[in-house]
DNA sequence: AACATATTCAACCGCTGGAAA
DNA sequence: ATTTCCAGCGGTTGAATATGT
């Protein structure tokens, strides 16, 4: 598509900006201006220094062939040292340049970029929020990329979109999480996973980024502290159960060392990084009243939104949470949260769940695997989109999810321990935590 | 009071995929 | 069919603040 203002692709590095012959001349004057002194600096030095050793040597005729060579070498390094310097100046435009077209997000480039470009980052001040705001409410969010322009801000597109959508929107809440609010989410993060867009889409006024930060920093410590493992949502003792089960007696005694330190919760992150083979995930379903016949029903409700009031009033539906006495996981057979089996492991709809990298960081399964489990899924999905009439991409995804569990009705179980490869030595755990 | 450490959370990064040209 | 733009997403960072020593 040809760019409407005739520059060349934006990147993302500042997501939405152009590269222009100005930018590509003063990020030039710019590396200039930083080369120029220091080989200034290094030429004096060196002039210096050997005029001195010229001046104060009284045995200089005897060293003078010594010293011939010795100036001849530092000459051509001098030389080099141009060269290279010159090299760096046009390298360092050329990163920029190129770096503007390409995404270069780090390093050099990065600040050369925001410094050529005049990009501001960092806290937002009340003024610059305001001069979002009065603009929004004129004219709306169409055009992220012309809006700080628009408006009179130095910040990129993408900056202003975030501080609108995370902060700005006039229908966010701001404030603590009610324990509703922690219940609802620590329900939702039991099935979904990491999919916090998808999480914070039951939190009315909600941000995905709020509720991913208040995971991080309150709730999964929450869960620990009550025995319960925040990535599996199982008691602590069941994975413990598992690792002696499954491991050679070596390896559990290597493993009870470790569990003996201060590092209970990298361990049991580790340990539940179990290789998943989507060839054997078998989605059948062995328990009638398990979590995916729930799940599927809350999903059909209102156009793929989740309905709370089966999830937290029952119909045989466990309730996770305790509004006394916190997190409540009990042994219910039709658990929704915990969706724990009499064999510890999870049920298929929280294995199917998670094998769609609903908890990345635990579950060790390849990107390439769940890439082209995707692809398969792709054109069920699609006959299947109406049903998420926002057009969210999570629920095209919760849809795929859904999708993938009625179609593997013959595959194997992922988190059933009789199918499970623990992948990890024992050495790789301890070295990991210390 | 001063310093060190921990916590919080806004902001950012890089990636992805849909839409538009 | 391909390229380009754009917005959404989850992971990460780091400044500000709180808490502990």
């Amino acid at each position: 598509m040809p760019n409407p203002e005739g520059g060349r692709r934006d990147i993302a590095i500042t997501d939405g900006v152009k590269m222009t012959g100005s930018s590509v001349v003063a990020a030039t004057v710019v590396a200039v201006t930083v080369v120029g002194p220091l080989l200034g600096l290094m030429s004096f030095s060196l002039v210096a220094t050997m005029t001195l050793f010229l001046i104060v040597s009284p045995l200089m005729l005897i060293f003078v062939p010594v010293l011939t060579v010795t100036v001849a070498i530092l000459a051509a390094a001098m030389v080099g040292f141009g060269v290279a310097a010159a090299m760096w100046t046009v390298g360092i435009a050329a990163m920029v340049c190129r770096g503007r077209e390409i995404g270069i997000g780090s390093g050099v480039a990065k600040k050369m970029v925001e410094w050529v470009e005049n990009v501001k980052r960092g806290q937002w001040t009340p003024e610059e929020d305001n001069k979002l705001a009065s603009y929004i409410a004129q004219h709306g969010t169409r055009n992220w990329r012309l809006i700080p322009k628009n408006a009179g801000l130095q910040r990129c597109g993408k900056s202003c979109r975030l501080r609108w959508t995370n902060y700005l929107r006039p229908d966010l809440k701001h404030g603590q999480f009610s324990e509703a609010e922690e219940h609802i989410i620590v329900k939702f993060h039991s099935v979904l996973g990491n999919r916090w867009s998808l999480i914070a889409a039951q939190l009315p006024g909600r941000t995905d980024n709020d509720v991913k930060n208040y995971w991080n920093t309150k709730l999964k410590k929450k869960l620990s502290g009550m025995g319960i493992d925040p990535v599996t949502h199982k008691p602590f003792s069941h994975l413990m159960a598992e690792i002696t089960t499954t491991l050679n007696p070596p390896q559990v005694s290597h493993l009870a060392e470790a569990a003996l330190g201060c590092f209970k919760d990298e361990m049991l992150h580790l340990l539940t990084k179990k290789r998943v083979d989507l060839n054997q995930i078998n989605f059948s379903n062995p328990n009638p009243n398990h979590n995916a016949n729930n799940f599927n029903q809350m999903v059909d409700n209102e156009a793929g939104k989740i309905k709370m009031d089966g999830l937290e009033h029952g119909n045989g539906i466990m309730k996770l949470w305790d509004m006394g006495h916190g997190f409540s996981y009990g042994s219910s057979s039709s658990s929704f949260g915990n969706d724990e089996r009499n064999d510890g492991s999870a049920s298929p709809a929280v294995a199917a769940w998670r094998g769609h990298g609903g908890i990345r960081t635990a579950v060790a399964e390849t990107a390439a695997a769940e890439e082209e489990e995707r692809r398969k899924l792709k054109g069920e999905v699609m006959d299947q989109e109406e049903i998420g009439s926002d057009g969210r991409r999570g629920d095209h995804r919760m849809m795929m999810m859904r999708s993938h569990q009625h179609h593997d009705q013959h595959q194997h179980h992922v988190f059933n321990v009789d199918n499970v490869l623990w992948d990890l030595q024992a050495d790789d755990l301890i070295n990991h935590m210390v």
